[in-house]
DNA sequence: CATCGATGTTACTGATCGGTAACATTGCTT
DNA sequence: AAGCAATGTTACCGATCAGTAACATCGATG
């Protein structure tokens, strides 16, 4: 029963339904016979490739982090030396993806945190780096805009974000949620800037 | 081994533990049994009041609701006729609530939405018809408090005090949940009032 | 063709958990 | 003391699940 079409190996594949099913349903209620089953193979394979069910979840919020990462080079590389352009083109990103059909679940490392809630479980560190990075580079990225206070204005937005997706269980997509990117807009546009501009 | 004290009947021991220990460890992670054993019982018992786990995750969060809309119920006793007042009385609450030790594990509302994530789960709707009352209170009380543009500025309140509650599990109690009542304070001053004063 | 590594298949273990049955016990009431 | 309702105790069922063992199959490579 070997898939001859230039598919992809397993291990994405199973990565790949990891990701699907554990955003939909939750870690703990998928079993990793689903996730192997969704990803056309069997769990030895699974077992072969991850040596139990914490790793691969370790793997999938990796892979998750990564992205998150990869958003702000993104930006950074879409809008170079221009800080508040990459600052509101970050938060555009945030909003629309606050807005699709497909993440009425909102941040998937947020619910993993609250899913696994074992202080010592491997998972909660990627979680924790993660968010922590995130909103350092969000206050550098908001004092590099010009902002005056920016760890004010940061950790303003850095709410408003966190609470835009958690919300989107309890109060819907058509919620606060929808307008995370025009509340941010106007913090900014409404926040002061540094006297002293850069050179 | 019946306990001769004049201890709370078995349905409200149930209650309180279920309570602690739904919070701490998460509604999937605790078994009827560990409930029925805090609570100083047994798991025929417990059934006896409750006719399902899910009927105990019902009532543990209608209970919280329930406490949810008291605190609004005291805001408004403790400062009535003072929507500003009482809106500021709000959001301190929230930020201590935040600032507890015991509050670690943020919002146990929306942790339930996110571990019972079967769409048809009873939970969810508990969860989402209280964060709608709670948005919809927060809107006619920043309105009564006469700010312009009241959506705007109870959604950005929502999102920050929902952004602050799920960012205890990722950034910790000392990121920006803790700072949450002098942002959300900063926010109100710089909010412009209504041009209409009140009678 | 022969070999070998990766993958597929089946079956199993041990543990946990939600829920129930049957019976024993307690304590209050009359 | 008798009776009754609530509670406690023990044992069990059926289902699910993480993880493993043993063996079969495929695909490429020599």
């Amino acid at each position: 029963m070997k898939r001859h079409p230039d598919q992809p190996p397993p291990r994405e594949r199973i990565l790949q339904a990891a990701r699907e099913l554990f955003y939909r349903d939750g870690i703990n209620a998928v079993s990793v016979d689903a996730i192997a089953t969704a990803a056309a193979t069997n769990k030895m394979t699974l077992y072969r490739h991850f040596s139990s069910k914490d790793e691969l979840v370790a793997a999938y919020l990796s892979g998750l982090a990564a992205e998150g990462d990869a958003l702000w080079d993104n930006a950074r590389a879409a809008h170079p030396g221009d800080p508040d352009t990459q600052l509101r083109y970050l938060l555009k990103r945030a909003s629309q993806f606050a807005a699709e059909e497909s993440a009425g679940r909102g941040c998937a490392l947020a619910n993993a945190a609250i899913e696994l809630a074992e202080p010592r479980h491997p998972a909660r560190r990627v979680v924790e780096v993660h968010k922590r990075k995130q909103r350092e580079r969000l206050v550098a990225l908001v004092r590099a805009a010009g902002y005056a206070r920016p760890e004010r204005v940061a950790d303003e937005l850095f709410l408003l974000v966190e609470g835009a997706r958690v919300s989107l269980q309890s109060v819907g997509p058509a919620g606060p949620g929808a307008r995370l990117y025009a509340l941010a807009c106007e913090l900014l546009d409404s926040a002061p800037k540094r006297k002293a501009v850069k050179a």
